[in-house]
DNA sequence: GTATTCAGGACATTTAGTATCCAGGTTATG
DNA sequence: CATAACCTGGATACTAAATGTCCTGAATAC
């Protein structure tokens, strides 16, 4: 999987903290001392998933395109990391005995179909949790977390 | 997800309808018009992993090394593909405010947590689905499987 | 108008996956 | 014993994906 969602799912709970204001991906990268121009594709990746709305120019930036309630772990990984299972059935049966060419095997096969059953409640596992709910529990563990969010970033101005 | 996942879990099966005699490499890898010298390196792992028992030598090959109720998907999962979860956390938090350089944020992370979590409950999915239910499954479905496959292998003799 | 910032294409680099080949060890068979 | 079939594992090559950088262009606050 890729790193950029480890990224992406804490700059959406830092961004959280920051409602009301957008944040720039220099600020969002320099948070956690990540590479400015590449995080900033992953953020890019959030806009166009509608998660995030971002805004050009001097006090632009991004934020939260919507209430964090509503904002999934799995819309994170989907928007990042593609729609793609981690297991790709390639239809090797097509080349085995007794094949219908027409079939669609991804469909039909025993292991394609058990395979895709535990990727479908690892998805649901990952879509019952929203950035609130982690941001919500972060705070329960760290009462301060927001308030050092918010110093940090005003901080990091430059 | 390593493309010879499918391929181990295919010939695993295969090998459940080939009871008692060894296969070769060659003919499981012709089955399925696979590279025979890369399948042959899935196979060696399967065998470190101790699903498979591998015979050199005239009439060698491969064979399941235990009852195939007794092989998960995760077991073939694992032995192929290694046994990380596809999330990585790379503990980013140690950069961020307040961090505790001597704390392990892949265990104490919400965020880590809340992936882990999913897959755990992937991976509970894929233990309890074994060769044999597989293998149950398409018999149900395709009686003269387990003879076609038979036949295969024999006609593949080469 | 100028400085700041996002958008996105064009690279470059590194790593992982997908193969192929060969030399060496094991074993059935004649 | 000689031979051929077969597994083991290291070396190597090729390809694709992930990671990271850079630059041009467009939007916008001041």
């Amino acid at each position: 999987m890729n790193e950029g969602v480890e990224w992406a799912m804490h700059s959406c709970v830092n961004l959280s903290w920051a409602a009301g204001e957008a944040v720039t991906a220099k600020r969002l990268a320099a948070f956690y001392n990540l590479p400015t121009a590449y995080l900033n594709k992953q953020l890019q990746a959030l806009t166009r998933a509608g998660i995030l709305t971002s805004v050009s120019g001097p006090k632009g930036g991004f934020q939260l395109a919507r209430d964090p309630r509503n904002i999934s772990l799995l819309d994170i990984v989907v928007a990042i990391d593609g729609p793609d299972d981690a297991f790709r059935c390639t239809e090797i049966l097509k080349e085995g005995p007794g094949a219908d060419a027409r079939a669609d095997y991804t469909k039909i096969c025993v292991i394609s179909q058990a395979m895709r059953g535990a990727e479908l409640t690892y998805r649901r596992e990952l879509a019952s949790r929203s950035i609130a709910d982690i941001a919500d529990e972060v705070v329960r563990r760290t009462p301060a977390a927001p308030d050092d969010t918010r110093n940090r970033f005003a901080n990091l101005k430059s």
